[in-house]
DNA sequence: CGCTTTAAAGTGAGCGCTTACTTTTTTATT
DNA sequence: AATAAAAAAGTAAGCGCTCACTTTAAAGCG
């Protein structure tokens, strides 16, 4: 990877992230990264090429990101794992994650079932701890740790850790 | 209003809904109201206005959708109310609702502050309900209440009588 | 090593097309 | 015929993308 590469997948991000992948012409990307427009189209064939892949960098990382998660054999760790996720994202991979969620909003990019693994495996953790209704449980946290993600990269919320911990004592992990 | 002018707000809506506001071509949206293109700048002056005619609408009927929890008296039905929301959204209204979703990732529409009254009437409740830290309990149900909305909106998830009885049961509403 | 050849990276002008919006022409109504 | 509403035609800017070309890096070889 060269580093004018590079400089196009950063810019692209960052634009794509907060003025959308259609609002932001490819000049404007080239103007950011300090490259010739030309060299996005040689590097990515074209504009939508690029936003693939920044999804597919996406992806890559979201699966490292759960594994931890996934790969836990205590349940308790795995509630608390789950709900510290969200409160534990860098700063200076906003961007990143905010463009991930943006992107679910177009059709042809929102793939409801990709979290399934992790839904399956929060339902296993409840189910360990005695909850009634661990599948109900499970789907009600996973959409508990999205919402909570929206508001941050969103709304620009500030991560509480108050509210984490409001929610680890609530589920009393 | 003229049918032709709602025409245009209809066709509007549905293609701003599924494709995206910088994606739909004005051409297009004069076509599917079977409209003239001029028409459309006529009653709205240019395509920003068109949007935000959807929008203020949207508020006035989120407005009116909310005021029955905000005016509710018994802390028990407000939890109820708000939580039976999500589920009694009207299948024709989806585009309707799902636009306003989308729109709030566009940082010149989003104003996170408009859900300050009902979260203040859920801090409410949850008080007069007894339960420990009703701030945290209002902002996470008001959170929980939004990812719903937007898996049945987004990832077209069918709403679970199931799961709606699962959160009122949790809720003890 | 030095020299040549090939390949890869990078440039920027510009093409064809679509877009939002405007102006002109037609149609309908009183 | 006069006026307003709608359709049709037109415009200029901006878009994604191509292409002919230059520069830089890598590979082949005596």
């Amino acid at each position: 990877m060269t580093d004018k590469k590079e400089n196009i997948l950063h810019a692209a991000l960052e634009l794509f992230a907060k003025d959308g992948y259609n609002a932001t012409p490819t000049s404007k990307i080239a103007k950011q990264a300090g490259v010739s427009e030309g060299l996005i189209f040689r590097h990515f064939g074209n504009k939508k090429g690029l936003l693939q892949a920044l999804i597919e960098d996406a992806e890559t990382r979201m699966g490292e990101l759960l594994a931890p998660v996934i790969f836990e054999s205590d349940p308790k760790m795995v509630i608390r794992k789950i709900i510290t996720l969200p409160f534990s994202i860098d700063r200076s991979e906003y961007d990143f994650w905010k463009l991930q969620f943006k992107i679910k909003w177009e059709e042809e990019y929102n793939n409801p079932n990709k979290m399934k693994p992790l839904i399956d495996k929060l339902a296993w953790a409840f189910s360990e701890l005695g909850f009634d209704g661990p599948e109900e449980e499970a789907l009600l946290l996973n959409q508990i740790i999205d919402s909570i993600s929206i508001s941050i990269l969103r709304d620009g919320v500030e991560p509480q850790a108050s509210f984490q911990s409001f929610l680890l004592e609530k589920y009393n992990v």
